[in-house]
DNA sequence: AAGTGGTCTAGACCACATC
DNA sequence: ATGTGGTCTAGACCACTTT
């Protein structure tokens, strides 16, 4: 870890660090509970002030990776569980865990220069990936799936047949999720999403907002409307 | 600001600062948009180190609280109606990291013998704690929550002054939580919950229920209602 | 050119846990 | 007593935006 950073800008030595003690998390090196090096014994590893360590050290215990306890040491924190709201995004293996049968039905597949959905994948120009699809649970509605795909990620998403795999099925065989973003409303459905989710009027529906990226780049942004009287996200912590 | 903490361990000099800028977009001083005083100003004004204020506005801006652009300035950021599904934080204190003051009113604090409620606390009999409390933001309803709690667990919940502190604050500082069980609807309230939440007709909820679990006992099992229109909740993984 | 935030250093004192 | 993390200082160089 040079003390300068060398050329076109390269990650600051915290990151580097806190990068450093992610990959050791993953490859096994660290597991839960494991003691990691003290502060001093980084400044040795790394040849930076203590200041340097102590702010990547402090940010990835903000981040739930790390505990540190003050005259003890820094560890590595027990695993977090993940919550439905993840598990979400295999609608077709949450319904075959219930033992039932899965169908989807594929409305639209095509490319899209809608502004909106570029800015959303962060882009700066079009066109975008869309699809559009019902999914069923035992031929009964259950989710309405309206999907961007960054194409520099997927490039060969339009031509899937997705009544075989489901979209996020097939990214995830193809690209590690790495980080997602969600959000969840209640929200009276429009006539269009309403019709396909054959609800009644008045009905509201739970609309789940998610972005995913791989690496730096937003791979995906997905709308996914669900009738409030047939569906519901659960988890534990 | 003493450069050295006076006794008994006061506040550390950056996190007075957050407070101090928490405070003043709290009582309207600074608004959404608004310009921060800079870094050098901070320093002359509390007396401290650069690297000091830098940590509290980095820390402001990682809680969303502050936007900073190099070369610019810092900037109040815009209000952010959102929630963190997956930690566990209490309403509290995320209308406060939006600058916003928080009231609570206090609707019911009794023992309740509801066999259901029994039930949810995995609990033989009765009585246990009950409190309905509707929580606003700005002086708008913004919660409606409806709470059972285990006496065993918090033997003194009956006494407490929720106007001041939130069950949950209250809760989470005598005892760790250390899991929790959520699910999400979006349901149509009934009139007492539409009424106090002070919604239209027809508007839905998004309705989050959760039971929390101190060491093996069930510590509080709460039902929070939300207005669609002015509440959801997000996250990251 | 001046001002801003982003990062970093090489020290320091402290509270606390462990040995 | 030793080592740990928590905080802080008084500088510094840099990239970037604004004027």
């Amino acid at each position: 870890m040079q003390n300068k950073p060398a050329r076109g800008t390269p990650l600051p030595a915290y990151e580097q660090i806190k990068r450093h003690v992610l990959a050791q998390i993953e490859n096994g090196l660290l597991k839960p509970g494991d003691v990691v090096p003290s502060e001093t014994e980084m400044v040795k590893e790394f040849g930076v002030a203590r200041m340097t360590v102590s702010r990547a050290l402090r940010e990835l215990m903000a981040e739930g990776v790390l505990n540190r306890v003050r005259g003890s040491g820094t560890y590595v924190a027990p695993r977090q569980y993940e919550s439905t709201v993840l598990q979400i995004r295999n609608i077709a293996d949450e319904i075959a865990a219930r033992g039932h049968r899965h169908t989807a039905r594929v409305l639209a597949l095509e490319s899209s220069d809608d502004p909106n959905a570029v800015a959303a994948l962060e882009l700066d120009t079009g066109p975008v990936f869309h699809s559009r699809i019902v999914h069923n649970e035992e031929g009964e509605p259950i989710q309405y799936e309206d999907r961007y795909v960054n194409p520099e990620v997927f490039p060969e998403y339009l031509a899937q047949d997705f009544t075989v795999e489901t979209p996020n099925n097939y990214m995830v065989r193809l690209a590690p999720i790495q980080r997602a973003e969600f959000r969840i409303y209640a929200q009276k459905p429009d006539a269009h999403v309403r019709q396909h989710l054959a609800m009644e009027i008045g009905e509201p529906c739970l609309l789940l907002l998610r972005r995913t990226w791989v690496g730096k780049d937003v791979a995906t942004s997905v709308r996914l409307w669900h009738p409030a009287s047939r569906f519901h996200l659960a988890g534990t912590v």
